[in-house]
DNA sequence: CTGAAAGCGCTTACAG
DNA sequence: CTGAAAGCGCTTACAG
């Protein structure tokens, strides 16, 4: 292969823009121009310039880009440490996501670990050693520092999350929690349950204030208005809390009822609390949780499952087309298990009951 | 702050080296100096030129720094939607960590995605991009394409995971898993526990067969040589089809007995298996897991975990000076919950017994 | 110890 | 439509 056609001197080396210049005989300026405005070149030159392109297996050198453009096409996402361990990797998935799309939007994604005891010069930094024109944010939270610097530095970004301090900026991408919540509602009133709870965190969190408003809304829907407090309960994150808040909504609620919870935690936390009373899942009472993690698959629980993968699309648009000004608010969809299915349970000998719905199908409700 | 000493006439561009060079009144060379031969610089000067890059919050353009040195200082990481969904987030705790570690050795770390179809392809262009170095690899199995492939183009790169195609590579740094699983057998000994089966994956799998073979080392430790084949039994990455062989297992071994598992999906089958028998988890029947994840602590089974921010910060040294020819095996810790605590139950009116041990300690056995 | 020169691989106006 | 010129921000020998 190593002609006198021009390949490169050292064979190891990559292919440069010079190599392909020199094979095609024409100027690099021209390769470029191929490259970046093909329309500005003649049809014989492109095609021959593109041949020797493929025949080199030429790759631009993005880091030659970046520095000449001014550009680096490539966006910075926070990686956190103390995420883990948690339930629910979220994130994890949305990294992965966003990851699986830059190549559509011409990007590619840099994670970074700030200190947590200076989070912003994290940001500052990463900004400034020129590999990222801006951010994705995740994760935000009231209070959050990160929106408004970037802000004030003319920093591009978009959040997946609300920004709740910021009202009028409208760089974000959501999920519809209250909507999921809501299906969860009318996904249990369909499958004949009675009187349908809610076990939620305490009040406060716009999150966890939002997934309470759709089980309100939901049993709006379902003409069951005007739940009174005996029909709710809250629990921080917590295992051993969510057990006994759930052992005392179930206790208010009664057999044949469900409970509709804003996370899997919580809903871990009900299956227990509905075992404790010897009542059987599914059968016996009714549990939707949230985020579809682990957890709920392996205990079979129906679950509300936030559309990941689109709001890492959804990202990359926001970010690379900067005018479109209105947020986008997804809605989840409901993975459907046996913890959520009135089926008779078969005898309490060799089977659990909550392992008999294998069929892990799922199923997209609209409220 | 803009005077007359030099600073970047556009105040919203970040400052240069030419910059600092004009407000410390040197040439560029010299701060370049001072950032990279300090040794080289007169004391004098080297502070003055420090106060001004401190002053103008001057940080380098990583990217100019790549294109002049011919080393983009980064690692690919590859990263996999498919992944995702099953149980254990071990690689994304993996690559958090990698992103941790990734300053103290001067590095970032770059995510992509290849195409499933042709992962090959994928590498060659991120390499050809110029943005990274080298890789770091997860997830290698036997017959994986990448090892070889990096190793003939020379391309930098180490594996999470044992190369097990390459026995003479030794640029690895693995989990032992044998002496996880013969730690978490030593424990259960501790425990009080009679007979110590062991329900793993069907053999053939290296990682399978090299926990099993831990499970036979811990009974060896402990003067119980020689099992029969009655005290094992295997399952695939199936809850329903480990609860199963579980259920087999524990009829055989009886009360009083425990398990080790290879996995915290075989677990949780365990648990299944035991609560189906009427067998309190803990008191009456002892089960371990693997890999810590999400469902072991929320379900308080005791498992084994892997060291992860130590693997990543090995991948970092070994990756960075390659003249380290030893693979390295780190030991995994137990993470000791109630599933593997004799202590009496209380009643089973309220309470769920395996809710019971609160304390979620950590402790770390060597065999 | 400090500064003038060359150049990493590419792109972008700008002439021809 | 094609090519000569300038330059992105930095580093690295190499003279002084």
């Amino acid at each position: 292969m190593t002609g006198l056609t021009g390949v490169a001197a050292t064979p190891s080396t990559r292919a440069t823009i010079v190599d392909v210049a020199r094979a095609a005989q024409v100027s690099r300026q021209t390769v470029s121009n191929v490259l970046n405005r093909p329309d500005k070149v003649a049809a014989p030159t492109l095609e021959r310039v593109r041949a020797e392109i493929a025949r080199l297996g030429f790759t631009p050198h993005v880091t030659a880009q970046q520095l000449r453009r001014r550009k680096a096409a490539a966006f910075g996402f926070e990686v956190n440490p103390s995420g883990h361990g948690k339930m629910g990797h979220i994130l994890d998935e949305f990294l992965v996501q966003l990851t699986v799309a830059a190549p559509d939007h011409g990007s590619h994604l840099m994670v970074f670990a700030p200190d947590a005891e200076d989070v912003i010069e994290g940001y500052r930094q990463t900004l400034a050693t020129g590999l990222v024109d801006g951010f994705v944010l995740a994760d935000t939270r009231r209070g959050d520092p990160r929106p408004q610097w970037l802000l004030d530095h003319d920093v591009p970004f978009v959040s997946f999350g609300r920004v709740w301090d910021l009202p009028d900026l409208h760089q974000w991408v959501d999920v519809d929690g209250g909507a999921g919540v809501r299906q969860g509602v009318a996904h249990l009133v369909e499958a004949g349950y009675d009187r349908i709870g809610f076990l939620g965190w305490p009040s406060g969190s716009p999150v966890g204030d939002d997934r309470r408003s759709g089980w309100l809304a939901g049993l709006a829907d379902a003409g069951r208005s005007d739940p009174d407090e005996a029909e709710a309960e809250e629990s921080v994150q917590d295992l051993d809390q969510a057990t006994a808040a759930a052992e005392r909504l179930l206790a208010r609620l009664g057999p044949g009822s469900a409970v509709v919870c804003a996370s899997d935690m919580l809903a871990l936390g009900a299956v227990r609390a509905a075992r404790n009373a010897g009542l059987a899942l599914g059968p016996d009472v009714g549990v939707v949780g949230f985020d579809d993690t682990d957890v709920a698959e392996a205990l079979s629980v129906t679950s509300i499952r936030q559309p990941i993968a689109e709001a890492a699309r959804t990202a990359w648009q926001m970010l690379l087309s900067p005018r479109s000004t209105e947020p986008v608010l997804l809605t989840p969809e409901l993975t459907v298990r046996s913890s959520s299915t009135r089926t008779p349970h078969p005898p309490r000998t060799a089977t659990d009951p909550d392992t008999t719905g294998t069929a892990h199908g799922r199923r997209k409700d609209t409220p």
